[in-house]
DNA sequence: GTCTATAATTCGATAGAC
DNA sequence: GTCTATCGAATTATAGAC
């Protein structure tokens, strides 16, 4: 192990302890009272250190929502290896962002704003986060193309990107969801995902083909929603 | 007129020249720039002063959104007076909002951002801007109920809420909308409205009842999206 | 060069005098 | 209603330690 080795390890522990510090305060208080003081004060260092490893205040935030990603994949790993069934798919894949994001659901209105900024660099629709959320959309991928379902063609293509969409309007109502332990949301989503496979079918019907073309012809105006072909695989593991 | 009255029209008038002043800082270097000492400053009072008219920052800024509203509403006054069918009250009205947005584009993702926010009492969906947020609704509703379409019972009730809300899919549209002079958008209506129609359209099949009955059922979860029923004119003009 | 601490700045918001 | 302090918190600048 190099010197440089050894070094980003300590400053990687440290980026993580700044970011175990500042959880407990936000949950605690919410957005407002994590201060960058409190945080740095807990987590041994001075507030100009915390600033070394995060650029700002919203930047600790993403750190969270990236954290949850991470979880959110592993749990859908293990989902999508014992179930083949689309429909059971997607429903445990979304309810499983669900379950691991209830812990958190006080300050999701938090992370949420950050979100909701266009133009901001921490945006998820944003260029800048584009690694993070193709993470995300590739799950989505993923529970359809290991299912046993086939759309048509055109339809094929655009599949991820919607499928996402749906997720995410999920995470939508979840954040305005004021009901004890969010109940609603786990009744939207048991009706919402039949009804998606409704449109799915529909899609099928050769009747509609015609406007579904026309529909899909919308999506081509919003690019974070094509997911990039993956390269050749020169990444490694 | 009383001392109260003239007390109010001062009051009044302190409070649009605060608007007046924080608009241009604002057009200027977006929401960080315009701080609450420049807009004193340049409408020619103290910060704490400033205070006295607007609670918070962000008050001012859903001050802003409030002047759009209204001059929505005026706009749309005269189109839905002169236009009968449907699909043109429904595209030149929804036009109509982004016209008058236009020339706040740039700022409009911190507008948005207030707005995003579930637990914000200045945002849309909350409880506490029902009052502006039903104004807006009502242009929709009087968009279908001035038009010579109509639509299955289940639906009626639905609809202006769908409306409304597919308005601010526009809104959001527009917000992401990085184009010259947002022109996206501008495609985004033409190409949309038409499916909105469809869409309605397709809900007078009678094959597709039931599933129309499970959709609308799913808008019950959302408060929001109800019109109050108007009470009997008690109120004045 | 890679971190960390301290001091200075800026700005939203508030308290209390007039 | 309006002003004059001030507070507290996010940043930023800078200088020094490892």
């Amino acid at each position: 192990m190099t010197a440089t080795d050894a070094k980003l390890k300590k400053a990687e522990r440290t980026r993580q302890r700044i970011l175990d510090a500042a959880l407990p305060l936000m949950l605690d208080g919410g957005y407002e009272k994590m201060t960058m003081r409190a945080i740095a004060k807990e987590a041994g260092l001075s507030p100009g250190a915390a600033y070394y490893y995060f650029e700002t205040k919203e930047h600790i935030i993403n750190a969270f929502y990236e954290r949850t990603i991470i979880e959110h994949e592993q749990a859908c790993r293990k989902i999508l290896d014992e179930e083949r069934n689309f429909a059971k798919r997607l429903r445990r894949c979304v309810t499983a962002q669900i379950e691991i994001s209830r812990p958190y659901h006080e300050i999701s209105a938090d992370l949420f704003r950050v979100a909701a900024d266009p133009n901001h660099p921490l945006s998820p629709f944003n260029e800048a986060s584009r690694t993070v959320r193709e993470r995300s959309m590739a799950i989505f991928a993923e529970i359809y193309r290991g299912s046993r379902s086939r759309v048509p063609k055109p339809l094929d293509a655009y599949l991820p990107g919607l499928l996402w969409l749906y997720h995410m309007g999920i995470v939508l109502f979840w954040v305005h969801d004021k009901t004890e332990n969010q109940s609603k949301t786990d009744r939207f989503i048991e009706r919402t995902v039949p009804l998606v496979i409704n449109l799915i079918r529909l899609a099928k019907v050769p009747g509609f083909s015609r406007a579904l073309k026309a529909t899909l012809q919308l999506l081509d105006d919003f690019t974070w929603l094509k997911l990039a072909t993956p390269k050749a695989s020169t990444d490694k593991k």
